[in-house]
DNA sequence: TACATCTAACGTTAAAACGTGTGAAGTTGT
DNA sequence: ACAACTTCACACGTTTTAACGTTAGATGTA
């Protein structure tokens, strides 16, 4: 993987600030400008963004953390997360699809790393909220998108709520590919009640459900039960999962693929 | 103005061409690549884009014109056109918007002249259905944006269709904002049924209606009947709108407003 | 098959964007 | 009212992106 040096350099120190802010509960800004060598100036930028992101709440002087649970669901700074594993399974999930169909897909990092390959199926009609995702494919010759409408969630990049989901329950698709932040034997879960109506809605809206998942998400719960497993027609892993859990799932009849 | 040389010589460059196949009806590559002196492959890249946003058809060796009506809806490729007096629009019909409220616009190039202006009256809930408005407004604080879903249309860099009207009618916002290519002393028109369908369903939505157009959009018509000119609250032109022409409309009753 | 046309990959260059700091101007809390 | 804090405007160096040409290989056409 390339390393990129200067545009990483800053979200790595949000990520880091994030961080410290979550140990510490807060910091003040001449604090976080000592630690982290950079001027007043930066670390407001750097606040102002976090608290954008809804990370970090700013205050006069200096700013607090958040409910971890919103920092959690944050994946966007901790994207470097799993890269790998997110590639073999974009790789490995495209192969599924048939060109000519239509494929629905969230608004997941792993599925911004399916988008980057949908091309290579092209023809294909896309379907999705994900912002980055929309602006990734909308230049993309061979690719037929449609986007589903809703409030916009800087946090998560992509279109939410009632809006929504009712676009997604006026569609159906050959496809629906989504991904949760965590598996147990029995359930997909995703801590934020928002997202979770969405994807809900999406697992609905499929003729064929795929469930894409990094091995760090397995024998995991979270606050909101997404859908049973059984909803899913196939889910797909990267190889660093435990045989034994693989095992498990298989044992339930859920269809599982290691992506490879 | 600011020249900006290299970004926009492309594009000038695509415009020419495009005008070019207008007049000749069709050109061969090699031909194109002399006359405007650039080598054989950057005609290629250029006539990819033209067919992409559905300007001209390529084949082996060349490429011919489309249907007029495209070309001339395409003002993507003509968006230097009345800047100023878009700019002057702009300015005025913000300074309609009250802080706080919600508002509509359209795909049309006014639209975004707005678009780039509605931080100004922060806070706001701007709802759209242009990717660019989109791509523009998302990460600015203060504005809550809602999208509208749909197929999107290269053509227009917008989402367009069954799923974008269906969005708009579940939805109702303080003040909507469109923009026509022609307008005459009774109604609005736009030559493209899609777009009509989106715009009428727009001024639907509305509590109240500004209609935003330049000078040269007056006193002429085009296929499609968008609305009577009553169902506007507002007609925001240029100072450029010659005064017998503004002077029929408000004989009409209906409120002109002059951006200066 | 032979020839023309097209595309894909790479390198070069110029422009734009980004990240950062500085100092001045504006705000806020006490 | 004052001191600390924050924002603004600008400048500067770096990185990233975009346009374009060249070449080599693929694809289509006669």
């Amino acid at each position: 993987m390339k390393s990129r040096q200067h545009s990483d350099r800053g979200v790595v120190r949000r990520q880091a600030m994030a961080e410290h802010l979550m140990r510490h509960g807060s910091a003040s800004v001449s604090e976080l400008a000592e630690v982290f060598r950079v001027s007043v100036m930066t670390v407001h930028r750097d606040l102002d963004e976090l608290e954008f992101h809804g990370m970090v709440r700013k205050y006069r002087g200096g700013a607090s953390a958040q409910a971890s649970s919103v920092f959690e669901s944050n994946i966007a700074y901790r994207l470097t997360a799993q890269t790998e594993e997110k590639e073999a399974i974009a790789r490995h999930v495209v192969g599924l699809i048939e060109p000519g169909s239509s494929v629905m897909i969230d608004d997941s990092t792993t599925a911004l790393a399916i988008a980057r390959h949908l091309s290579e199926v092209a023809p294909l009609t896309v379907v999705t909220n994900f912002l980055e995702a929309i602006r990734l494919l909308a230049p993309v010759p061979g690719i037929r998108l449609m986007a589903l409408g809703g409030e916009y969630h800087p946090t998560h990049d992509s279109f939410l709520g009632v809006g929504c989901v009712d676009s997604v329950q006026a569609m159906n698709t050959d496809m629906v590919i989504v991904s949760t932040s965590a598996i147990s034997d029995r359930h997909a879960f995703h801590q934020e009640q928002e997202i979770v109506l969405v994807k809900r809605a999406m697992v609905a809206a499929g003729t064929r459900c795929v469930l894409a998942v990094d091995h760090t998400k397995l024998d995991r719960v979270a606050l909101h039960r997404v859908a049973p497993l059984e909803k899913f027609d196939v889910i797909v892993v990267d190889a660093g999962a435990p045989a034994e859990a693989v095992q498990r799932l298989r044992d339930r009849r859920h269809n599982v693929e290691i992506a490879g």
